[in-house]
DNA sequence: CCCATTACGCTACTCAAGGTATCGATACTA
DNA sequence: TAGTATCGATACCTTGAGTAGCGTAATGGG
């Protein structure tokens, strides 16, 4: 006996991963506002309809992409400070990766103005990470938003000023900043 | 004899300060989504034809609201960490004032994919007071532009993110932070 | 086998907003 | 008075997000 019977009717296809497939590389071929929803559709070889069938707006799917894209952090190392610092460095190479930065500042900003796209962004994509973290690291709430806003922020300031992600030697930077604030606070 | 003479024609009416105050209460009022420029014009008592002839673009005419709202970057101070310190606290208490944040948040969400725009904001808006602080804390470029990263691109994410500008014991952090990359880097 | 149910593709559509074109009126200089 | 450039007003173009309706394809149940 399943626990989740499963319901009447056609079952939805398996195109989750070529839609968001599709994004990423819209995102990085045309830019975040190139990438308008009929075009990820015509990548996605899938109906504009489709998409708004399973997602209830574009920030949406860009949140599910990336969250998908994501993934859960890797929470390695033997002490806090390296797993605090495994942790930046994976946050600073997913950002760098083609479409990822793109479509993540897209979607920041669009959230700024946009109270339920917020919502969307801060619980699916902010909250697991900020939780993890806070286990792991065994630091409060306010400290770890802290920590989220300093790295994100930073990296996303980067990409966004200049259009290229932060080269190695300033991501150094920043885990050794930050480093610093977890072992002295 | 004037240095520039004046040009043919009728004179273009002192309505700048009136357009950027405008600006500035209708984002407060509605939100950055929200402050078309339809209705920033109406709220100015301007016609919208008279805002395209001043600024090419609705983000050109919001930088140029926030660098008239922003204003030079006070550099006061007894020693280096002063300065800074200084500058951080200005940054932030800026970015929290009614409109300033969220258009902040607006426009730089809006360069990420507009090259034209992220030139006008870099060199508009970040360019002087990257310089002026080059000058003043007698450090390269490079590490300069990494303390404006850090700084905005926090105080913008905790804005982006919550809606709600960051808190004073939060900026405390963010100060004493970047505070120690300057004096041990 | 037929029916209810749901998903898909397609076309067409609405709506909002950035940005443009045109034109008459106005303010200033020469 | 002629020339120039601005302002306001109206109308318009274009793009893109999101929706509605319809025919069709799958699936499970009777």
């Amino acid at each position: 006996m399943p626990v989740t019977a499963r319901p009447p009717g056609r079952p939805r296809a398996g195109i989750d991963a070529t839609v968001f497939a599709a994004t990423l590389t819209t995102v990085t071929d045309l830019g975040y506002a190139n990438a308008t929803v009929d075009r990820i559709a015509a990548a996605a070889g899938v109906a504009k309809t489709t998409i708004y069938r399973r997602w209830p707006s574009k920030g949406a799917l860009i949140t599910a992409c990336l969250v998908d894209a994501f993934g859960p952090v890797p929470l390695t190392g033997a002490d806090r400070a390296e797993i605090l610092a495994a942790a930046i460095r994976w946050a600073a190479a997913k950002i760098a990766e083609p479409g990822i930065g793109a479509a993540f500042a897209g979607v920041f900003t669009d959230a700024v103005s946009d109270p339920d796209l917020r919502r969307i962004l801060s619980t699916q994509l902010q909250d697991p990470y900020r939780i993890a973290l806070q286990e792991a690291l065994d630091e409060p709430e306010t400290r770890v938003l802290f920590f989220i806003d300093v790295v994100i922020g930073t990296l996303i300031h980067r990409m966004g000023m200049t259009g290229e992600p932060m080269v190695a030697a300033d991501v150094d930077a920043l885990v050794d900043m930050v480093l610093r604030v977890l072992e002295r606070p």
